[in-house]
DNA sequence: CAAACATATGAATATGTATTCAAGTATATG
DNA sequence: CATATACTTGAATACATATTCATATGTTTG
């Protein structure tokens, strides 16, 4: 009976959460542009060809659950990700791609 | 006009799929129990009190999505996490919760 | 204060998907 | 081959949520 799990139940739906975050095609691309520096919304909204209305739809979601940070300059909102763990997540999830994609013999 | 973002647009639907996976809390909860060592349908059932029919579905995606592999032994059927990625992608995603509980300020 | 720009929000809709239940497949055993 | 166990699968349903459109809020400037 190895409890080698290290992550205690309390914390899993507050993960499930993020991870849901992350799990939207829309908001993962929102989330790259503003994964290293602070972008604007309506530079998000080109970059990402989304609409301004749906990308500041995301990114309410994504500063609610503390991913990103909103800082004002003048008119304009400029968001960043909050953390580098984020870059992290993201960076490991890359890695299990290509791993998948080399060790596959089925 | 900086490329920092390491990450191919075309990795992203397969990017957003697998983080989806990891957002709902039952398929989390199935991911967590066979992360270290493999584990058998029933068990994970048992551990995680979801109906059997229900793993087997999350498993069937977990699996197809390369998250987790299959073997038979006998009967029963193990299932365990795919590589060591998943863990690191969880244990990433803890950091920032903890970074993110005691961070703020607003 | 009015006008222009940037962002945020609410309601409506369309789509996806988690869950359940019933039935099917696979494996061991007598 | 019949039975028991373990798992899988399909269809139905209930629920969540991504997206759009219209409108509102906030900010600078004249």
């Amino acid at each position: 009976m190895s409890k080698t799990n290290l992550i205690p139940e309390e914390d899993v739906p507050q993960l499930a959460d993020l991870f849901s975050l992350m799990g939207d095609t829309s908001r993962l691309r929102i989330i790259l542009c503003c994964l290293h520096e602070p972008i604007s919304v309506s530079d998000i909204a080109e970059n990402t060809a989304l609409s301004q209305s749906l990308v500041s739809h995301h990114l309410r979601l994504l500063k609610a659950a503390r991913m990103v940070r909103a800082e004002r300059r003048g008119k304009q909102v400029f968001y960043v990700a909050a953390d580098h763990h984020v870059q992290c997540v993201i960076q490991d999830m890359v890695a299990h791609i290509s791993e998948s994609a080399n060790g596959e013999d089925g």
